[in-house]
RNA sequence: GCGAGAGUGGCGGAAUGGGCAGACGCACUGGAUUUAGGAUCCAGCGGCUUCGGCUGUGGGGGUUCAAGUCCCCCCUCUCGCACCA
């Protein structure tokens, strides 16, 4: 029999020529049928797909080939994140310019996304390094302006010498850059912000949204980076009279325990350390406790093994309630930028307290004791943190302190010093970059009129191209007099332009919404297509943008609703979210350094892409990191090879059914009506291990049919019917297979007779009386241990199966001498048979 | 330290509500085919075994007729947070 050769590559040439030019993933041309919107984490446009992409956006084609099988309208769009210092890194060592290199690179990208057969609605495509789509997010700059919701502030702030730049506080990871790792330093900058603070408390509710359809520990992250802390804010007066100054705020999630405090802690920072100590004798030491302090970077400070240390400032405070005189103390553990950058000392029920007060030999004073004991300052050798009553509190005592606390926020706020209150651990967004690669800030400096924001309808305002690049680094903006020069929106006098860009995880906060009407030139959206498409029902991408990425867009979905760019009822941009595991090779992150990368085009060259697709979907679930393995591949590719030898070997004798097209079996032998099963119970396997994301094991079941096809092939051809449960179960398999490896099964679907693409078939159904079976086999166990099997009518009646049972030669030899206390029998499964010694 | 997740053959991994542990694949072994190699097809494949069995899901207890699965204790690994007042 002279059979064609598989020739993956000329197969996926011409289905992808053909799902092109037919439109067939195009949304637009398609508008029945209840909407779902799968999207997958949108690329930087680096130069070449790598492992993590092809797996990345295989789990996602499935989900959308799926879905439209089933009859969803499916969006399932892809664009570029284009914007960043790697293409101006790039462009300097190459010498070329960003944009040249990041266009060609969206090219290469481009078509190494369409070797690999994805069913993109190409015709939203988006870069957004664009004008037609920055311009946008400049539009949206000065609406948050008007509303306050962004501001320009000096501060210190994270500056990466490598980078050149500043980064957010998400952005720094153990105190090194999150790019290049490098150490990240404090610098004074005068720098713009997003008030993502202003919606902490609803991004932290809105996590409950997200439960069941984000992994937990997402939620959990967010959760622990807003960190959210209740309690109270209490003002300390100063001893010492200092201008404008009354005393001195912290905050304490501890109100319960203000009675306890003996002393005050300022971080370094604060700013009237200097007014603090001026006339102090001992100034100097002071001083030089805050310059060392200053001298260490972030990272070395907040490390756990940091000695606590502190200096006393020769003043005092006043306790708001006692009036008793709270010496003020500097400490190197007080973070600046947390509440009000001082703490309030409670040794007794505060370890770090505590282990301060013992160092430097401060008074504990016990003010929360044990339900029924009493504590003794000098027996302690730990704080006491748990709940109690109140002691040594004035008119709190004996209450309890968990209603203390409100008590005394309460009392606090009656007298004028303090009331409750929340802090966040949240920062500000910082979105200001010293980079050339980005979207222009719009505003403008002008010296009668200070800061002016652009006028909108002078958007957008355009990223020149023709700039002279600089080797260090730095921006040429700044340097770039058509750019900078430009005339006041306000009084038309000359001013200089921003040339800060803005950072490029603003344009990842929007984009998602952006494809529901792509072309639009008008407006960033229209009102109809989000109402129809938001929010994205299920979101795929790596669990790196935990915090990053996926925080912003949350922000970014609630800002824009209040705006009005959004509908009012879309609280979260992902209904669902799966993070998807890393691929590595030899246990290793693949790396160029480390020279272990393995190159999808090359395996598509050597497999194709249906197999390269396969391989990442087979092995391993989706969330889970998995190892590269080249016999791996090996075995996916034999699998296809497999389908494509069945089907030729027997195509003279096929029929072109539909999936589940053979009615039914009745007449025919045992083996076509185990096909049959067989075909029937895949059905029911892979929907729903696909519904659940097990793509794995969804494989596997296919694997199986074409197990089985191979044994009873020689087997099913003596009747017309065995021919029609041998073809239908052909059928299924490619059509179960499709959203896998679609080209393969297009190809073969179509040979098979069928003028309409398999795409355009619905998922099969399956039918509960195929999976039937008239004989089961029942597990028989004594004492709980298996002993041998029995083969019994599906309708046997208990009685007859537990008298087959007790009478099984093998449960006989292990009941020998025993007296059977107890028959369990579970229905079509087992009988266990509890025996003991006579 | 706190929080989350995980630990099953030589390997990747199955076992969705406690019910025949190891589906599917890789590697390996044998057979068929082949001039040969490769490819392909078929079969075997947790460990021990006196071939009757015994034992086995990180370790130890427990619940149950029955535990990878439920409960308690412990160990290891991965990830996240880590002076947050």
């Amino acid at each position: 029999m002279t059979q064609e050769q598989y020739s993956p590559q000329r197969v996926e040439a011409k289905w992808q020529a053909r799902w092109r030019s037919q439109k067939t993933f195009d949304v637009g041309s398609r508008g029945d049928g209840p909407k779902y919107y799968v999207l997958e984490m949108f690329p930087y446009p680096s130069g070449n797909i790598h492992m993590g992409h092809v797996r990345n956006y295989s789990i996602g084609d499935v989900v959308a080939r799926c879905k439209r099988m089933h009859g969803f309208n499916v969006l399932h769009p892809m664009g570029w994140d284009a914007f960043g210092l790697p293409a101006e890194n790039a462009a300097i060592q190459r010498r070329t310019h960003p944009a040249k290199w990041t266009y060609s690179n969206i090219a290469n990208m481009r078509a190494q996304l369409q070797r690999l057969g994805y069913s993109y609605d190409w015709s939203r495509e988006i870069a957004t390094c664009r004008p037609e789509y920055y311009r946008f997010e400049q539009v949206f700059f000065l609406r948050l302006l008007e509303k306050g919701l962004v501001y320009r502030k000096k501060a210190p702030q994270n500056w990466c010498p490598s980078c050149h730049t500043v980064l957010a506080n998400e952005q720094v990871v153990d105190g090194l850059c999150w790019r290049c790792d490098s150490r990240v330093e404090q610098k004074d900058l005068t720098q713009w912000f997003l008030r993502i603070t202003a919606y902490g408390d609803e991004l932290l509710n809105d996590l409950a949204l997200l439960e069941g359809g984000w992994p937990d520990r997402v939620i959990t992250m967010q959760r622990n980076w807003i960190g959210k802390s209740t309690g109270a804010s209490v003002t300390f007066g100063l001893e010492k009279s200092i201008a404008d100054v009354s005393g001195i705020e912290v905050f304490t999630t501890r109100p319960d325990t203000l009675f306890g405090v003996t002393f005050m802690t300022l971080a370094p920072e604060h700013p009237l350390v200097e007014d603090i100590i001026a006339g102090y004798d001992k100034a100097g030491e002071v001083r030089a406790f805050v310059e060392r302090v200053r001298a260490m970077d972030r990272l070395e400070r907040q490390t756990d093994t940091l000695k606590k240390e502190g200096v006393f400032t020769g003043a005092y405070v006043v306790h708001p309630f006692s009036g008793m005189r709270v010496p003020l103390w500097l400490g190197n553990f007080v973070l600046a930028d947390y509440g009000t950058g001082a703490v309030m000392g409670v040794p007794a029920h505060d370890q770090r307290d505590f282990d301060f007060a013992r160092q430097y030999g401060l008074p504990v004073r016990v003010v929360i004791c044990p339900e029924g004991k009493s504590l003794d300052p000098d027996d302690m050798d730990a704080a006491f943190t748990g709940d109690g009553r109140m002691v040594n509190s004035g008119h709190f005592d004996g209450m309890g302190n968990v209603p203390g606390k409100q008590a005394v926020a309460e009392a606090l706020e009656k007298a004028g010093r303090g009331k409750a209150a929340i802090q966040f651990r949240l920062r500000d967004w910082n979105i200001s970059r010293q980079r050339y690669w980005g979207a222009p800030i719009p505003v403008v400096y002008c010296e009668k009129c200070g800061m002016v924001p652009e006028k909108e309808e002078n958007l957008p305002v355009i990223l020149p191209l023709d700039v002279k690049t600089r080797d260090d680094g730095r921006s040429p903006l700044p340097e770039t007099a058509s750019f900078v020069n430009c005339f006041c929106p306000c009084c038309g006098e000359p001013a200089r332009r921003e040339t800060d860009t803005m950072d490029t995880f603003v344009e990842s906060s929007w984009y998602f919404a952006r494809y529901t009407d792509a072309r639009r030139t008008d407006a960033p959206f229209s009102a109809d297509a989000l109402k129809y498409w938001l929010p994205v029902d299920q979101y795929i991408g790596g669990v790196e943008h935990a915090i990053l990425h996926l925080l912003y867009a949350r922000f970014f979905t609630k800002v824009l609703r209040d705006l009005g760019f959004f509908p009012l009822d879309i609280a979260e941009p992902f209904a669902h979210l799966l993070t998807q595991g890393m691929v590595l090779k030899d246990g290793c992150k693949m790396s160029k350094s480390r020279g272990n990368v393995v190159d999808p085009t090359a395996m598509m060259d050597k497999y194709g892409a249906d197999t390269v697709r396969l391989f990442c979907l087979f092995a391993a679930p989706p969330e889970r990191d998995f190892d590269w393995s080249d016999s791996g591949i090996e075995g996916a590719s034999r699998f296809l090879g497999r389908v494509w030898r069945l089907f030729f070997e027997e195509k003279d004798r096929l029929l072109p059914l539909k999936a589940c097209g053979a009615a039914s079996a009745d007449a025919c032998s045992v083996d076509a009506r185990e096909l049959r099963r067989k075909e029937h119970l895949s059905v029911k396997k892979t929907g729903e291990d696909m519904a659940r994301f097990q793509f794995n094991t969804a494989i596997a079941a296919v694997m199986e049919l074409v197990n089985a096809m191979y044994l009873a092939r020689e087997k099913l051809w003596h009747s017309e019917t065995e021919r029609r449960v041998f073809s239908s179960a052909m059928a299924t398999a490619l059509t179960l297979l499709f959203p896998v490896a679609p080209h393969i099964c297009e190809e073969l679907w179509e040979r098979l007779g069928h003028a309409r693409p398999l795409a355009d078939e619905p998922w099969p159904q399956w039918d509960p009386a195929a999976t039937a079976r008239d004989m089961l086999t029942v597990a028989l166990q004594v004492n709980g241990k298996l002993r041998g099997t029995v083969e019994t009518p599906a309708d046997v009646d208990r009685a007859a199966l537990e008298s087959a049972a007790l009478n099984d030669p093998a449960v006989l030899r292990h009941t020998a001498g025993m007296t059977v206390r107890r028959v369990v029998v579970v229905p079509g499964k087992l009988v266990n048979i509890v025996a003991s010694q006579a």
